[in-house]
DNA sequence: GCTATCTATTGATGACCGTCAATGGAACGG
DNA sequence: CCGTTCCATTGACGGTCATCAATAGATAGC
């Protein structure tokens, strides 16, 4: 009925640990998400390295991809406030946000 | 016909520049996409806390899931190179890999 | 006003994902 | 053997995502 290779008894082994609080873990995923793209892991790459704001025609021609398409991704980095946008006439330039916490910009650090 | 803000021409504003090669960014998606969900980031977490490798029993315990969600889950894991599984007559135990690059365990450290 | 350019939005489509119920497979105890 | 426990796999279902074509909005120059 039971077996106890270490010391292990019923169906619970261990007690269950749930370290990080959910709130935390919401806020990574969502970062996680944004980033868990080709298209965009390139983009906030390319905005990491950009030292001015870079325009979305830019994008558009560097991605092989539909400008709507572009503008979704950006859109998504932009709902995960990873980026910013500031519109000049008819362009729009988008950069890193600025005020990226801590956790978020180690990630970016070590991928990008 | 053409707006020059700053020394902008036609369509493509300032040359593309793409950084980062393919291959890395696809096996940084790999990871990313394998992090960017609640229960799995909780997972790895975890295991990244334990002294020991965990048994998949633990998990189903803590984590209000069914047991093929639990296991759909630390499967994932495992394709993405994160965990390692060594069975042990009926129990199947879990840790973190042991080889993992310096940047995957940069997003660990930053996260969980 | 009219036209051209850049960007965002909408709608549609095909693919992928998270979840569970049901099943299968393996190992242990009696 | 046989029943039990643990884990993985399969099949199905609803939801989300990435992508494009088409359209709309906004701005600048004529």
């Amino acid at each position: 009925m039971k077996a106890t290779p270490a010391e292990r008894t019923k169906g619970v082994c261990s007690p269950p640990s749930i370290p990080l609080p959910a709130v935390r873990v919401d806020a990574s995923v969502e970062i996680l998400k944004a980033l868990a793209d080709p298209t965009r892991l390139q983009m906030v790459g390319v905005l990491k390295r950009a030292s001015e704001p870079v325009c979305i025609c830019d994008f558009t021609a560097a991605f092989a991809l539909s400008q709507p398409t572009i503008s979704h991704h950006v859109g998504k980095l932009r709902e995960a406030g990873l980026v910013e946008v500031t519109k000049s006439g008819i362009w729009a330039y988008y950069r890193l946000a600025r005020n990226l916490d801590v956790r978020t910009r180690a990630v970016l650090d070590a991928l990008v």
